[in-house]
DNA sequence: GTCACAATGACTGTATACAATCTTTGTGCC
DNA sequence: GGCACAAAGATTGTATACAGTCATTGTGAC
């Protein structure tokens, strides 16, 4: 547990590079993130930071880095830090990545699937029903990290975390209002009690596919609102 | 190329979370483990790299960070960095999460594989039987890393080179002497100029499964040096 | 009114200082 | 001689200071 090698999150067993208040923060701001109550473009200030939780900047910095690594966070020299807003291209790599990987993790996973673990997947089901949206968001990320780490790989399942944490904002980015349908992955968990590999897997790209086509790129993903749009019949009243 | 998303050296397109030195720095380090110069178990204080690199300790700190995060580098708290000495049950994780990935990115690479492509890899091969043992080491490395770059998908040639740099420290532990057959990457070349992906994706297999039977995990991986087998004989001499 | 340019302020980049912790070495007792 | 305990040294953990850079705002000329 105190062990020292750096998982991500998702992953379980997490064990961040120190047991200090390093993860206590990692975690915050990730779940912040991943429940889109920080969204992409949302700059993080070191001192803001410091402040908030309490602690200097060196070691918020750490922090940071960490996220930049997975990804999460964007760091531009003499910039700061700002929440990645995925552009288009990495949106699509990053679901086909996941179609690969899951794809590939499923054949891993059916074989060694128990009954304990097919009830953790229905009781993460379950909150995932009831919970709000943003928790919604979160639960489903859970839902998948959980059922591939069953594949027992730790490698793939950290690699597979970070696709999934990304995806999160991919959603929060391009991501239109009616889309999220968190009832779906009941339909997983009865395929997988089946244990027929073929239609797992069929069941799996659709459902990412799914998602990916629901995603609408042709937002442009400004860093600034748009006053101009926002607040254009203002001149019209001045000048009036 | 001052965009700023944190990318694995191996995974090409590099571009540290800055541009500054941090990343002459990672990458001499990282060059000094995959090359075998710097062995697991071996410590990394934080002043010496400081020194030698003429940079303050908060710049190593980071760039020992990033090598923890890829888990070249093991960070315990209060007791500093040494590189990563894999556990075998790590060790056969990499290898099994290498056979998934490097299996699912051929059937993605070898239909976008074009001449260019081929000549490239036949160069790496070239180098590679030349090159002294620890340059044909990095070189082997950078064979698949090159090649599953081919699959065009940034997210997952970041985790393969992850995985591929790991090979090298598990070899580093494992491998015995007369291990290494540089020569075989030639092998793989001619079929994928065949373009067969079933042949391709046979061969690999066995690829990656011949190297992982070749280690010896008896080996138990000490962390100090054995002076008692090492001297013991001296033992003898002052007691007579 | 628009543009170019300068000044201001906010923030990051790096180094350094000090406190905390661990490892090693040294001492005394059994 | 072996063990427990204490002191010294070395190394890391965290915070802070200062310099450097960028973004913004303000001013003036055209």
């Amino acid at each position: 547990m105190n062990e020292t090698r750096q998982f991500h999150l998702l992953a379980g067993l997490a064990s961040g590079q120190d047991v200090r208040s390093d993860d206590a923060i990692y975690q915050a701001l990730w779940e912040a993130i991943v429940e889109h109550r920080l969204s992409p473009g949302a700059r993080l200030p070191e001192d803001a930071l410091s402040h908030a939780f309490g602690v200097s900047r060196t070691t918020i910095r750490r922090v940071l880095q960490r996220l930049a690594l997975e990804q999460l966070v964007t760091l531009r020299p003499n910039r700061g830090a700002q929440i990645t807003s995925p552009t288009p291209s990495e949106a699509r790599d990053v679901f086909r990545a996941r179609r690969l990987l899951e794809n590939a993790l499923l054949a891993e996973v059916l074989p060694r699937l128990t009954p304990a673990d097919l009830k953790a997947l229905e009781a993460i089901h379950q909150r995932e029903t009831r919970a709000r949206r943003e928790h919604a968001i979160r639960l489903s990320a859970e839902f998948h990290s959980r059922l591939m780490a069953m594949a027992d790989s730790p490698s793939l399942s950290e690699a597979l975390s970070q696709l999934i944490s990304r995806t999160s904002l991919i959603i929060a980015v391009y991501g239109r209002a009616g889309a999220g349908c968190p009832c779906e992955h009941i339909e997983l968990i009865d395929l997988l009690r089946a244990g027929e590999l073929a239609p797992v897997q069929r069941w799996m790209n659709e459902h990412l596919t799914r998602i990916e086509a629901s995603l609408d790129f042709t937002a442009s993903g400004e860093a600034l609102p748009d006053f101009e749009h926002l607040f254009g019949h203002h001149r019209e009243q001045s000048a009036s």
